[in-house]
DNA sequence: TGGCGTACTTTAATATGATAATTAATATAA
DNA sequence: TTATATTAATTATCATATTAAAGTACGCCA
């Protein structure tokens, strides 16, 4: 899993992951530069090198006299990859997941509409591939969560919208998440073939009302069955 | 407007607005390290940081041998305010209106049935205020936009979903634009303030499918604005 | 011919030392 | 008290090696 990522990559994972942790507070705190490089034993390049790349994700500010100061999490980009498996790590919670499935619950049904209205067929074709995929993994012949997450990208994909085409990561994380629970919460091992399926028909009529009102539908279940747990 | 900003931010933000430009063709193609420097006259150090954080930004990949390469558009973080400001800067369209006001209609709506459930006194009282400011803004005793912008944000605050709450940036930017184009469309100089005390009101009340429902129907309205336009 | 490994080459990654610039805090002068 | 200069802490920048990674080309051998 852990590739050799070089050491700049590694020191800001470590970084950030203390920083969502918690491990420096708000406002001011953060060892100096020199103090990191000792801590961690890098050179200040890579430590400088570092830190700007938590600065650019909104983690963090570095300014002359003032040190590295930990950013409000308001600042964080939440929908930078990085910042989201950093939260995931350490503090995975029904919070989190309730807010993930709240954001999805926002734009799934709305990308579902667009995909109504925009899907060129090529895009429809991979909608359908992703619920083949879905049908396969039912009978063992595929990964079911993969074919899952790859249905609701096409759908995000088919939207044209190129901020939903942005969130198929943020959505994928938010999927993977969620099956770590349902799974508790409900028995099901392969997500429902044929409420994806009557996804897929709507869309394909081009039937935006429909399709949104049906992804909206499923998602409101979802969260109440959250809501169930909290 | 203070903008002293270091060398380093000055390069990222010169090879960000390049990259958005298009002036690098992705997959292959941007100078090496080395060349950078020269053309752009700083120390490798500086080109180096300003690397890291493009690449933070999901804008470039950079490894040894290959160079620094443009990634594909999907993989840059549109939510970042700097990705965003890049975006807007070389290319301003209408096209880019319309996705943003997508966005806020699949956000918005359900922010504001969020907030009608859980907002907290300290929260509403902020929404309040922010509609006083526009109420303020008619007599030209405040500035119409800012309110505007408190207004929204006010309410995706009262969400307690904190990536809603992310996300105020995005739409505040998103506002800025639309404003330029909706003057020109509609002759509105101040924003409706009736609409906006009513979408207080639903929130007050707790009515979160009434809130939901108008401030959709607000958005509704905006977006066949913009596609008559197109 | 085909496959494999070795050497070479390009480029970024890391380390280190020196100097400049910024700014918060403090001392000083009006 | 206010305005201004000084100081000190810390990052910002520059310059220069050295190291490591990853393609490329060559040549060796079966």
């Amino acid at each position: 899993m852990k590739q050799s990522h070089n050491l700049t990559q590694q020191l800001t994972h470590k970084l950030g992951l203390a920083i969502v942790n918690g491990q420096y507070p708000v406002g001011e705190g953060m060892p100096s530069e020199a103090n990191l490089c000792e801590e961690f034993d890098v050179s200040r390049s890579s430590t400088r090198e570092a830190v700007k790349m938590l600065s650019a994700k909104g983690l963090v500010s570095s300014r002359p006299k003032q040190g590295i100061k930990v950013m409000a999490e308001s600042n964080w980009n939440m929908f930078d990859t990085d910042v989201l498996s950093w939260i995931l790590q350490s503090k995975p919670s029904l919070r989190l997941l309730k807010e993930f499935t709240q954001v999805r619950f926002a734009i799934e049904p709305i990308a579902a509409e667009l995909a109504a209205k925009n899907a060129s067929p090529k895009q429809l074709q991979n909608i359908e591939k992703a619920l083949a995929r879905m049908a396969d993994a039912e009978n063992g012949l595929d990964d079911p969560l993969d074919a899952d997450i790859s249905f609701h990208s096409a759908i995000l994909e088919a939207s044209g919208n190129r901020f939903f085409l942005q969130l198929t990561q943020f959505i994928n994380t938010a999927l993977r998440v969620s099956i770590r629970y349902t799974n508790h919460i409900k028995g099901v091992k392969n997500a429902d073939v044929n409420a994806h399926a009557m996804i897929f028909e709507h869309i394909k009529k081009g039937d935006s009302d429909g399709a949104r009102i049906y992804v909206s539908k499923i998602l409101e279940e979802a969260l109440e069955l959250i809501e169930l747990k909290l």
